[in-house]
DNA sequence: GAACATTCCTTTGTATACGAACTATTAATC
DNA sequence: GATTAATAGTTCGTATACAAAGGAATGTTC
């Protein structure tokens, strides 16, 4: 971390945001061979913890907002990743579903999730790491 | 915090995000009134640090990338809270210095952000204050 | 069952973010 | 001192973010 005015490293927003900005950032790096961004992987893995989810849903699920949602589920679309279905029962939804070749990726990418998470713990203790996410955790 | 898919919170890029996001959600509220966002908020304070910067050596020392400083800083000037002055000694160069308007609200800007630290750190005791700030200090 | 409210989603406008390519200027090297 | 390398900023393209407004469908209420 370059030196910063005494006072900074006092803001939380921020610590919080440079220490998200490096963490989305070697993610991205990692997730650049799938083709996938960091939002794309994170519904992704929404869509195969409840698939048949509607935009509504996944966006209470992923504290994402709505008018954000459409443009990332409208490229995923676009690209393959996911399918949109009309809902027969309420004709202001579409249900949301992980493509095939989303599906057939289904453990590396979770794997990538789980290898990203390490290279960001790694530097700390067990204790420490528990910690950490339990105060992330009460922040959100 | 909504429920989510038990693996997920193992996920730190989404904490990070998440914590992240709401903090700066509160912080934009509370300087919605000055017509200042969050960014631009932030190179005041670097600024006010170290007046007189170039581009390059703010974007080090926020950790901003110098594509997305150009964009801040232009719309900054436009706006009048910051100065550009063409450097004698670099053509390359801009020193960058906060307007008269930026040193009038200076004292309130700088409570504000305290503000926001305070509202964000208030659910934690002491220790587990400082516990987090250098939890997040060593990840960036 | 018609008027009103609510919900789902999209669209528009603005502000980050950042990779990549580009210009202008300065530095380094021989 | 001409060639090359490095640096400072800008511009472009793409992807979040989110407020606000809009359109379509469903719910509610009397």
């Amino acid at each position: 971390m370059p030196k910063l005015p005494e006072d900074l490293p006092e803001c939380m927003v921020f610590l919080l945001g440079k220490a998200y900005q490096k963490a989305h950032s070697n993610f991205k790096k990692q997730l650049k061979k799938y083709g996938l961004t960091n939002m794309q992987h994170l519904v992704l893995e929404g869509l195969w913890y409840d698939e048949g989810m509607t935009a509504a849903e996944l966006c209470k699920l992923l504290i994402i907002d709505k008018a954000t949602a459409s443009g990332i589920l409208e490229r995923m679309a676009e690209t393959g990743w996911i399918m949109k279905k009309q809902d027969p029962d309420d004709g202001r939804t579409q249900k949301l579903y992980p493509s095939e070749k989303a599906n057939q990726l289904k453990e590396k990418l979770i794997q990538e999730r789980k290898k990203a998470n390490q290279n960001i713990l790694k530097k700390f203790s067990v204790e420490e790491q528990l910690l950490l996410k339990r105060l992330l955790r009460d922040l959100i």
